[in-house]
DNA sequence: GACATGTACGCTGTCGACACTCCAGAGGAG
DNA sequence: CTCCTCTGGAGTGTCGACAGCGTACATGTC
């Protein structure tokens, strides 16, 4: 008899699988903003059927990857400029929220080692998705170590769009937002323990992402 | 040929009709938190097919009003007293940046007279559901009054939590909480155009509703 | 040639049926 | 009496098919 573990069975069920992969391919660039996502085409390419990819599309248009169009057809979302200034205006102050948690927490010093360790992911990455992972998962980190599930659900309710947002443009133009050197000032502040200058950093930092990802200042 | 312009006819979709009238039952405690939600009793109910009212709940599952139990089986979401502390934290965190771009806005005059006009609401209801619309109409108007959908969208995320945190409460419990005396001050601070004093006003405003709902501060 | 009308096609909306999993209780072996 | 086994039933998971709606093109009329 084998001595090995055996492999862990995927107990997933299928529409988590299949929203996964739609996931996946939109925020790798395999649709690009605007595309028709039909579900016959979807569910021939998958190979299940339209009531299962139908579910998966319903859950991503309410992730807000995927907006509705004429006649019920859903494309991959587009977000204007005047919605991603407001779209970083909430990051701001969601993150801003999480500062303000971790700061006030007793566990502050492991918050601080672990944001540190997310920062090391930005360093090393050529690969443009990757960085883009990179840089979502220290936001994200930033917003599971503040301790409140609801914020972090609320946080993950925008990821999608934020997704959106940065696939938008071209990958050639983005790397510089997310560079280890704009995400330490954060995490320093935070390890300062200085509350107003940690929140001052994330608002900074948010509104030149805005002004980057939206074109500068308009409104 | 009559004058009269046709009453409007009723695109909206099944699908959605279900939403609705789900989200309603829900929110007006025909089913109670912990309740199971099985597909084919309502199905059965509602007259429509499995498929229907499954996109529904998963529509609500997502809203936060419906949570998954065992065997993927779908109960009337409940929430902890801790997850009830974090969500008015987030709360706090939205409808103070709503606040703030409230108050830097130029159109702050009307925006004061529309949030002045939604206080009269919360006045004159001895109905408890009525009262609890009137409520979150009021910060949900004060939202919207920031000008800002994406700040509108995270808050209607929440919403359907905050109903469920609401409704988890017997109907005499909570009034106390949703007098216009609680909510003036608010729109008096952003009339004043005091930017700090609105913001701890809504803090302080939230904190009491999280001691009221999650019991008294335990953490 | 321009406009109204008919018509085929593509797509989503909705449905009913079958498959599968899990839990509870009956029933037998020890 | 206790434990294991088996068998129903209650649910959800997934599927294929039909229906309805709109668009775009073809057809006919003036």
């Amino acid at each position: 008899m084998s001595v090995e573990p055996l492999p862990n069975i995927d107990r997933s069920t299928l529409r988590e699988r299949v929203l996964r992969a739609l996931r996946s391919a939109i925020t790798s660039g395999r649709y690009r903003p605007g595309d028709h996502l039909g579900e016959v085409d979807l569910a021939a390419s998958l190979g299940v059927s339209r009531g299962t990819v139908r579910e998966a599309l319903r859950h991503l248009q309410q992730e807000g990857l995927v907006m509705a169009s004429t006649r019920g057809m859903l494309r991959v979302n587009t977000l204007s400029a005047t919605e991603i200034r407001g779209l970083f205006r909430v990051r701001a102050a969601l993150e801003g929220l999480a500062v303000r948690e971790i700061v006030a927490s007793p566990r502050r010093d492991a918050a601080v080692a672990a944001l540190r360790e997310s920062l090391l992911s930005l360093r090393d990455g050529d690969d443009f998705g990757a960085q883009v992972e990179a840089d979502l998962g220290f936001h994200m980190r930033l917003c599971e170590l503040s301790g409140n599930p609801m914020l972090v659900e609320s946080w993950r309710h925008l990821e999608g769009r934020i997704r959106a947002t940065i696939m938008n443009r071209e990958p050639d133009e983005a790397p510089a937002m997310m560079t280890p050197a704009r995400h330490s000032p954060i995490v320093d502040a935070i390890a300062a323990g200085d509350l107003d200058t940690a929140i001052a950093v994330v608002e900074e930092h948010m509104a030149a992402a805005a002004d980057h990802f939206a074109g500068p200042a308009e409104s």
